[in-house]
DNA sequence: TTGCAGTCAATATC
DNA sequence: GATATTGACTGCAA
């Protein structure tokens, strides 16, 4: 039934799980011959490239996975062609092939579905988008993403920056033309790539963008007339708004003001946008280090005290959270770049940057993050986090009141939350029993802590989160959670390399262009990965023990 | 439901 | 004017 079900209605690659793509890479296989009569373990390679799961086996025709052109070569997941189908290494090549060539864009296709070939070219279809890359065939950049070797997202982006500064090209430009993405968002992700092995298939889109963009000999220029095109349009538009002096905006023919699409555009509907103030962001802080994964309870009651909506309050903790997570990230890349450098070949790991320091960064989270863990601070003893904190606000000696959480709890950004203890109910109760992951460590020692900050918000603030604490002393509820973020971490965090990258042609590789540089990393690091790596014992111990659980947790670092 | 990844887009800052 | 920051939103997975 499974089986049938799965010809008849095959989900597009990129909306499968890893196990839901299982039985396509199995199917790939078996088509392939590659197959044996066992029982394939496919683990380790569901990572492979995006299959055609409804092509291979039925109509592979209307798969538009091949261009119009009908480039022969495509991924041998197009290939229908039961007598030629291509190995994977063979389409990897082919793969290369298309990319290094200068060619039509590749055809962007959300949802994995193919374009069709009649469909107009990103243009006007997609808002945002569009994507002039290079790439032979109509091949999805899902497919060329998920072909892709491991990037190294830094040194991706690291030429991206010199290449568009060197020439003096826009992010904004560069964005919406080569990655479909908004300014604030290429900002960011040049300024704070994740590893490769932590991006999802659609984090990876926007390097793999890049990188064909790099690989474009006519990239610059390409941008450059763009930009001519832009600016000689704009010039347009100036001169004729200004001779017309009348602004033609009455009959406001192509812009659709879609979002508000009222008919009246006076009205602002647009709610505006939520400054928080330093005190409230100090607030929150505090209780995020208090307890990164608040209850609704005490989001409701820091809302309360701060005077914010909860929505805002849950926002501030999810994003404060993620960036959090995302400064480590760097600070892994650059920490591991080092240490497994030499025997891993991972691109990623090589770090590009002889040493952005992460603290520099923007994310103020940095700062929370930095506080508690310093990781290495550690074992600064734990008390050196609480001693930190002793600023002296109520939050201050909320914090103190529990030291012991806040210490033991696992960078959030690590996922290395306390591991489920066997079975979290992630009720209201598991909640407040959750574990109060201090936040991230500073990975630069002890001295960040939260600086007292007496202000009144703060102390508003601090009561709830302190209850929290002291409500939460019991073993984390995270759950399946933490589990699944072990392994995660297993992976992750070991080196940013990818074992995976290895297994892949090396054709692949220079096919997308990956430096072979990628050996040279320096070793500077390494005492800081060893700190680390023994704070991250450390904090396993403890959350062993602050869990109660006798027997070791099934999550490993 | 909850948490997260990825983005957008308004603002702030340079 | 370009870039950085950040609150909010969407979609997805567990």
């Amino acid at each position: 039934g499974s089986v049938s079900d799965m010809l008849s209605r095959p989900k597009p690659w990129s909306k499968l799980t890893q196990k839901g793509r299982e039985p396509f890479i199995r199917m790939q296989l078996w088509l392939n011959g590659e197959l044996g009569q066992g029982v394939l373990p496919v683990q380790g390679q569901q990572q492979g490239p995006v299959l055609h799961s409804m092509t291979s086996l039925q109509d592979p025709l209307q798969q538009g996975c091949v261009s119009s052109e009908s480039t022969p070569k495509t991924s041998a997941s197009c290939s229908p062609a039961p007598e030629s189908p291509m190995s994977s290494s063979e389409s990897v090549k082919s793969l290369t092939e298309l990319v290094q060539q200068p060619c039509p864009p590749i055809e962007t296709s959300k949802d994995g579905k193919p374009a069709e070939p009649s469909d107009p070219p990103a243009s006007d279809s997609q808002p945002t988008t569009p994507l002039p890359l290079s790439g032979h065939s109509a091949l999805s950049i899902q497919e060329l993403v998920a072909m892709s070797p491991e990037l190294d997202t830094y040194g991706i982006t690291k030429r991206v920056k010199e290449v568009l500064t060197d020439n003096n090209l826009g992010q904004r430009l560069f964005g919406e033309t080569i990655l479909g993405l908004t300014q604030g968002s290429v900002s960011d992700l040049l300024a704070r790539p994740k590893p490769w092995h932590k991006l999802s298939l659609k984090g990876r889109e926007p390097f793999v963008r890049m990188q064909l963009w790099l690989n474009d000999p006519n990239n610059v220029e390409k941008l450059m007339d763009m930009k001519r095109m832009e600016k000689k349009a704009y010039m347009k538009r100036r001169h004729s708004s200004v001779s017309d002096s009348q602004p033609c905006e009455p009959p406001s023919a192509g812009i659709d003001y879609s979002q508000g699409a009222s008919p009246q555009p006076q009205h602002q509907l647009k709610k505006p946008r939520v400054v928080l103030a330093p005190e409230e962001k100090e607030a929150l802080k505090r209780a995020y280090q208090q307890k990164p994964y608040p209850s609704p309870k005490t989001i409701e009651e820091l809302a309360t005290q701060l005077n914010l909506k909860t929505s805002t309050v849950i926002n501030w903790f999810h994003n404060y959270r993620s960036r959090i997570r995302r400064e480590l990230f760097i600070e892994e890349i650059q920490a591991g770049s080092q240490g497994q450098a030499g025997a891993s070949d991972s691109p990623s790991a090589r770090s590009g940057r002889a040493a952005p320091s992460s603290e520099g960064d923007s994310c103020d989270g940095v700062e929370a993050a930095e506080g508690p863990g310093a990781a290495d601070a550690e074992e600064s003893g734990g008390p050196a986090a609480a001693a930190k904190s002793q600023g002296g606000g109520p939050a201050e000696a909320a914090a103190a009141a529990a030291p012991e959480e806040r210490e033991e709890a696992p960078r959030p950004a690590e996922k290395a939350e306390p591991p489920p203890s066997g079975t979290p109910a992630p009720d209201a109760a598991t909640d407040e029993s959750r574990p109060q992951a201090p936040p991230p460590p500073p990975p630069e020692g002890p001295a960040e802590g939260p600086g007292p900050v007496p202000n009144p918000a703060a102390a508003a603030a601090a009561p709830a989160a302190g209850e929290d604490a002291a409500t939460s002393a019991a073993p984390p509820g995270e759950g399946p959670c933490r589990a699944r973020d072990g392994a995660d971490r297993s992976s992750a965090l070991p080196s940013t390399s990818a074992p995976a990258a290895a297994r892949r042609p090396s054709s692949l590789q220079s096919l997308f262009g990956l430096p072979e540089a990628a050996g040279a990393r320096d070793s500077r690091d390494n005492p800081l990965r060893k700190k680390k790596a023994a704070n991250l014992n450390s904090i396993i111990h403890r959350l062993e023990k602050a869990a109660s659980r006798e027997e070791p947790i099934e999550w490993e670092f």
